[in-house]
DNA sequence: TCTGGGGTCCTAGGACCC
DNA sequence: TCTGGGGTCCTAGGACCC
């Protein structure tokens, strides 16, 4: 009897918004109902690709990624608009309100889609009346439309909020799987894209259904630790839960841009950093959040596309120090060669207050400005061990960018020895 | 006339330590 | 004198998703 409770079948929702950006506009404007509408970037600086499009615009062949002047060709009507990102996170914002209304268990995954748990929301009959409730008023109180998946586990109310759009509710069962989910090509699975879906096919694998069948160790020899996951789920198996509180621990923060056209002009490569760099600061203090990594990216002129990383020492959060450190990896790594796309990336993020340790340490490094640093080194070394010389990277960088302070210097030195 | 920008997770090799 | 194997960290790249 407890077991059969702590396997409880659970109700998973996954929201999925239709066509997000093209339908906040029209919401927005409703001139531009029922046109065929995109939003693309500016062709001019080469970011011209579309973005998202309306059912209208997709009718006609426009699809998502592709250039602007082939969208134009196959729908010369097209309505073309520029992304315009606050108007967006604002309705998501309005769009999880609305679902945090019914269940604190909610867990947004991009910025228009989400799961909910809502197995404990009523009787698992009324779910399908609870999703039309949901449906109805965002359609009502925001002016969009959207799908939903039911389903047992978050994997099948993905792949049931695909199945009607737009404005559909879908319930996949598990003992319905091999009618419903089973009959689809591989490649619509979520988690298969181009290089999986072509290395299945060469195992004959050509359905999810297929995929459910197939002998989980030959999965594993071609696909790894992912195999066993794809079949798993193929065969409707996915413990994962509805975490809300997923959002927070981000890992990432970085921004990249396409330059207008390739170069090598260091002016126009330095000026493009500080955009970046101001960027990651931006996000990076929107979020009280500091990073430990730095990672910067290049893209040259034929779309060859390189990281280079470097963990560090210390915690960043300031285009200083951000930019700092993106510039030395570009001076390390670029071999001259026309640049199109740069990217700088900070990792290994941490919200300032659980580094509490860190902290203590610049209260250190302000009595070492006082003439009191090789105490405050000895007795950083005491408490956290010798690491602690390779943290003063940043007092020497910047000693060594402005040397203002004499003892720094003189630290500089003798540390060398 | 081509192909953006924001992420996550996994793999694999080398360094280093025990 | 010659040498194993496990664990962890760091770095680079790839696959995937929206």
């Amino acid at each position: 009897m407890v077991v059969e409770h702590q396997n409880k079948r659970r109700v998973i929702f996954h929201i999925d918004m239709n066509c997000f950006y093209a339908s906040v506009e029209m919401a927005y404007d409703s001139d531009l109902k029922g046109k065929a509408l995109a939003i693309a970037g500016n062709p001019e600086e080469r970011k011209g690709i579309i973005v998202t499009s309306s059912y209208e615009a997709r009718a006609k062949g426009v699809k998502t990624t592709m250039p602007l002047w082939q969208a134009r060709r196959l729908c010369p009507e097209l309505v073309v608009l520029r992304p315009n990102f606050d108007r967006y996170r604002s309705a998501s914002k309005a769009m999880f309100k609305i679902l945090s209304e019914i269940t604190p268990i909610v867990q947004p995954v991009s910025i228009d889609e989400g799961y909910m748990d809502v197995t404990d929301c009523g009787p698992p009959e009324k779910a399908i009346e609870l999703a039309e409730n949901i449906q109805n008023r965002i359609l009502h109180e925001l002016d969009l439309p959207c799908s939903i998946g039911i389903a047992p586990n978050k994997f099948l109310a993905k792949m049931a909020s695909d199945m009607k759009k737009p404005m559909g509710i879908t319930v996949l069962r598990k003992r319905e799987l091999s009618t419903t989910l089973w009959p689809l090509p591989i490649e619509e699975m979520y988690g298969v894209g181009n290089k999986t879906a072509e290395k299945l096919k060469k195992m004959e694998i050509h359905t999810i259904g297929d995929l459910a069948k197939k002998d989980v160790y030959e999965l594993k020899q071609v696909l790894g630790i992912n195999g066993e996951r794809l079949n798993n789920r193929a065969n409707g198996n996915d413990k994962r839960s509805v975490d809300p509180d997923a959002i927070y621990d981000f890992k990432s923060i970085g921004s990249s841009q396409t330059l207008p056209h390739d170069t090598i002009e260091e002016e126009e490569i330095k000026k493009l950093m500080v955009i970046l760099a101001t960027n990651v600061e931006r996000r990076l203090k929107r979020k009280q959040a500091v990073g430990q990594s730095i990672q910067l990216m290049i893209r040259y002129a034929d779309r060859k596309t390189i990281t280079r990383s470097k963990k560090l020492q210390m915690f960043i959060e300031d285009k200083e120090d951000i930019l700092y450190f993106a510039k030395e990896l570009l001076e390390l790594h670029w071999n001259e060669d026309p640049i199109r796309l740069l990217g700088i990336t900070v990792q290994d993020i941490q919200e300032k207050q659980r580094i509490a340790k860190q902290l203590d340490l610049f209260t250190y490094e302000k009595e070492a400005q006082n003439e009191k640093l090789y105490t405050a080194i000895d007795q950083l070394s005491q408490k956290y061990g010798k690491d602690v010389f390779k943290r003063w990277e940043n007092s020497i960088r910047k000693e060594k960018e402005n040397p203002t302070t004499s003892f720094q210097k003189d630290f500089l030195d003798d540390y060398k020895h």
